[in-house]
DNA sequence: CTTGCAACAATTATCGATAATCGATAATGG
DNA sequence: CCATTATCGATTATCGATAATTGTTGCAAG
């Protein structure tokens, strides 16, 4: 009986990869909010056909960070104040809800995962890379979502993701200090890892509030 | 100065035509959990092309209903015992936010949206049309969450609203008596029009769980 | 009988062409 | 000059063909 390999072996799709290009692309500025993407332009700039662009186009549609107007085209997402108010209360919601289900059920291979994150979080802090953190602040929230075993969760707050990035690395100078976030996170893996859903819910509650506050507050 | 008309004119493309004929056939039982939806297969029944049907299956997918699985096809979703679970407390989370929200900015309008669905919630448990009352109940807080006036809410809400229709359509058996239902709308109702947030909340918390429990507790 | 390989059919993924729609600009009429 | 209509170019939507990949079946070998 042959040992079969742990990893299935799996080569992205054209679309997929065409995605990944064009999120990266939006990410890092090269599109501005409400920008039209238009798939000939796409296609030809990439090498592909159109219809490669519109599978490409449906992943992005899934991060939410384009919209598809039919027969208009597709736009990257515009973020209103409204926006940002809405997308931190979602985070707040389902954060919290993930650190609540990911205490109950945490597990050794889930504290290592969110033990490396936080690492590398409080490693981008005392690097005073800004970008990094909130990268990495993101990225703990999902692993938290991920450890939590709810798919469904998972599927949702991907749609928080996204936007929450685009909006963060435009106003990484309204995101707060390094210590802090350290400060807020260092007590919610705690409370995950040692299995106290309660305390979990609640410091994941209290701990993106201030955030949204304190974004939201400055006019854009 | 002519007079505008209030409406615009617009008529859906194909591709979303022909989601909304794939969406009735799943939520009819056509489809099982689980069938592959083979493109050429659907193209050749409904006269369109493959691509059209990329596109139906692409809106299909944002309903949560169907899922792609690249280079093996696209799928009805299945519904295990964990997705029940997992569709309630979300449900409960979301529709307890969107009833908190609603009741927060609650205009007349949202008041007349909500009594007229509540009315209709009323008339189908009278006439005992349990199908019927699990649709006009998720249709009730979709209102609410419409109302609520959160666009990314209702982005997520949406997601949630397939799964739980395609389940409660096929264990109808376990859905609450006709009375319950109105017993657990009405007083939600009022709260979200009397603009008392906090008790909208609550009852739209306490509302949904006694749903979970007693339709996960049977053995699927 | 079981396992492995090859062949073939089915299907998905991608291509590029054409039809339909929209948006911009020019022409016309009041 | 302004408002309306017509025209044209740009783009999206849909088509159908072909390439790539997967799944099934049959056959041979151990």
């Amino acid at each position: 009986m042959r040992k079969m390999p742990k990893a299935r072996l799996s080569r992205p799709s054209l679309e997929a990869e065409t995605a990944n290009l064009i999120r990266s692309d939006i990410l890092n500025g090269v599109w501005k909010q409400g920008d039209r993407l238009v798939e000939m332009d796409l296609a030809n700039s990439f090498g592909v056909s159109q219809s490669t662009i519109r599978g490409a186009l449906k992943y992005l549609q899934a991060d939410a960070l384009v919209v598809h107007r039919p027969r208009r085209g597709h736009f990257v997402i515009e973020i209103s104040e409204q926006d940002v108010r809405e997308i931190s209360i979602l985070r707040d919601t389902l954060e919290s809800l993930g650190a609540r289900l990911a205490a109950q059920t945490i597990t050794e291979e889930g504290r290592n995962r969110l033990q490396r994150v936080f690492n590398d979080l409080c490693a981008a802090a005392h690097a005073g890379n800004r970008q990094k953190l909130i990268e990495l602040d993101l990225l703990f929230h999902r692993t938290v979502v991920e450890v939590a075993g709810s798919e469904r969760l998972n599927e949702l707050y991907k749609r928080l993701v996204g936007p929450a990035l685009l909006f963060l690395r435009m106003a990484d100078h309204l995101y707060p200090e390094p210590q802090v976030i350290i400060d807020l996170h260092e007590p919610l893996l705690s409370a995950i890892c040692s299995g106290d859903a309660e305390k979990a819910f609640a410091l994941a509650h209290r701990h993106t509030e201030p955030d949204a506050q304190r974004i939201v507050q400055p006019k854009l």
